[in-house]
DNA sequence: CACCATAATGGGAATCGTTCCCATAACGCA
DNA sequence: TGCGTTATGGGAACGATTCCCATTATGGTG
């Protein structure tokens, strides 16, 4: 959703940004800062917390990872395909899909545009209960 | 969005809850529990703190109010129409505009039918600079 | 209208996720 | 290998929200 960082200042590679990139990439689903550090102090390698929020932090603003906030207000990561998506989330389990809707899409720019908002933006995401969680 | 209570133990009518449900109602725009207890104060119906995130939890399960988080995770409150809807946000004077998109609904249960979802909720918001805040 | 059982209030302490601060360690390039 | 700069991390600081609980107000009832 966000892409900023044209070419600031070069990032450099650190034992605890590569720990971090990889946890998430074998992960499929959202979750915590406060998750992703304790797994990855229980795998070995172990970060600081306060990394752990910065890291996240430049990988959103990358575009690497997308951010969502749930009803508590306590936000979730996942790595994401770069292309614009919108997610299919199971409110049990976590499991996520990525989706797309181009109609949507579409239809965001006109609603705003009729009501004479610019520089649109839109967030949307599918709660249900998947198949592995059902009853 | 949420809509319990079905017939529960009955609610009283405080002071504290029709300044709020007042305040509310003459607002159009989201606001912050912090937001509305400062108006409250200003306005002299003083009200506690405590008693105005328990009362604006209470109008969020009546279906009254609508809540909103913002990136920084702080939940902004909003009085809307008990039909389903969407917002259009402004994200610089916060001005908000209800609006619906039928298609989508259809969508959101379908695709989430296609990957065995079930039990199917969606949440969109749009987010621009209206015509009174552009540059 | 007075009375009571019960729900609501509010001020301050307690939570808890997230950010700050800053001395120290690690990068990356020459 | 040496150096200027960026990243790290532990703990303090923050800020929104929730808890606790003694006190007050509400809505019937008789
Ligand atoms: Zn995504
Ligand atoms: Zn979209
Ligand atoms: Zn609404
Ligand atoms: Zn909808």
């Amino acid at each position: 959703m966000t892409q900023t960082r044209p070419e600031n200042p070069p990032r450099r590679i650190t034992r605890q940004r590569s720990a971090l990139e990889a946890l998430l990439a074998e992960l499929e689903d959202f979750r915590s800062a406060q998750d992703l550090h304790a797994l990855l102090r229980d795998r070995g390698d172990g970060v600081g917390l306060a990394t752990v929020y910065r890291t996240l932090q430049a990988l959103v603003e990358e575009g690497q990872v997308d951010v969502l906030r749930g009803d508590d207000g306590e936000a979730s990561y996942r790595s994401c395909s770069p292309v614009h998506h919108h997610h299919l989330v199971c409110r049990s389990c976590r499991r996520t899909v990525e989706v797309a809707d181009p109609p949507l899409e579409r239809w965001a720019q006109r609603i705003a545009a009729e009501h004479g908002f610019a520089d649109v933006h839109h967030q949307l995401e599918v709660y249900g209960t998947c198949g592995a969680c059902a009853p």
